[in-house]
DNA sequence: CAAGTGATTAGC
DNA sequence: CTAATCACTTGC
C-alpha cells in the first residue's frame, strides 16, 4: 500500500526532469500515458519509481516515497524511495513499463478508505535545488495513522 | 553533516 | 570527449 508520494508537475515545476519542456531520453516516460512507469537513478545507487499521471505529451508524475508491505500496518513501512525500490526489487527494467497492462508492475484499488484527516501534506523532500518556491510547494502527500483511525 | 556512486546531460 | 549534476541513504 502506498502511503507516501510526491507530485511533480510537468513543465513550470523547476524541480521536475521535464522542466522547461525538457524532452530527453530519461524523461520519456514520464511523457507517456497516465499509469507508464518512470524509473532513474539517482546519486549513483537508487532507483526511484514514479507513475505518470496526466496524459501522452503531459510530463506529470508522482514518486512514490514510503509503502505498507501489509494490510494492517503490523510490519515497519518501507520509507524512502530508494529503499522502496529495493525492498520491490525495482530497477531500469521496469522503466516503460505500462501500469495498467503489466504483469511486472500495476496498482490496484483495494476499497481502503483514508480518513482526511490522516492525510498529511508538506514540501518535496531533496528538490532545493530547484529553488525556494519550487521546493517550498506542498506537493508532498502522506498517511499518518491515527490512534483512533 | 559527508561520503559513496554512476547514469545522464549539457557543453565544447 | 569532459565535467557537473543529482527527486538518496547511511553512519558518524
Amino acid at each position: 500500500m502506498i502511503t507516501e508520494v510526491e507530485a511533480y508537475k510537468g513543465p513550470q515545476d523547476k524541480a521536475c526532469h521535464a522542466y522547461g519542456g525538457r524532452r530527453t531520453p530519461r524523461v520519456e516516460p514520464l511523457y507517456g500515458e497516465g499509469g507508464t512507469v518512470y524509473v532513474y537513478l539517482v546519486y549513483g545507487m537508487h532507483w526511484l519509481l514514479n507513475f505518470s499521471t496526466a496524459g501522452e505529451g503531459r510530463p506529470e508524475g508522482v514518486l512514490v516515497r514510503a509503502i505498507l508491505t501489509d494490510p494492517d500496518g503490523a510490519r515497519d513501512p518501507v520509507v524512502g524511495p530508494g529503499n522502496v525500490s529495493r525492498y520491490l526489487r525495482i530497477d531500469k527494467r521496469l522503466d516503460g513499463a505500462d501500469a495498467t497492462d503489466s504483469k511486472q508492475m500495476w496498482l490496484e484499488d483495494r476499497g481502503v478508505r483514508v480518513p482526511a484527516r490522516c492525510v498529511r501534506r508538506g514540501p518535496r523532500v531533496g528538490v532545493e535545488f530547484a529553488g525556494p518556491y519550487w521546493a517550498a510547494r506542498p506537493w508532498r502527500f502522506w498517511i499518518e495513522q491515527q490512534e483512533d483511525a
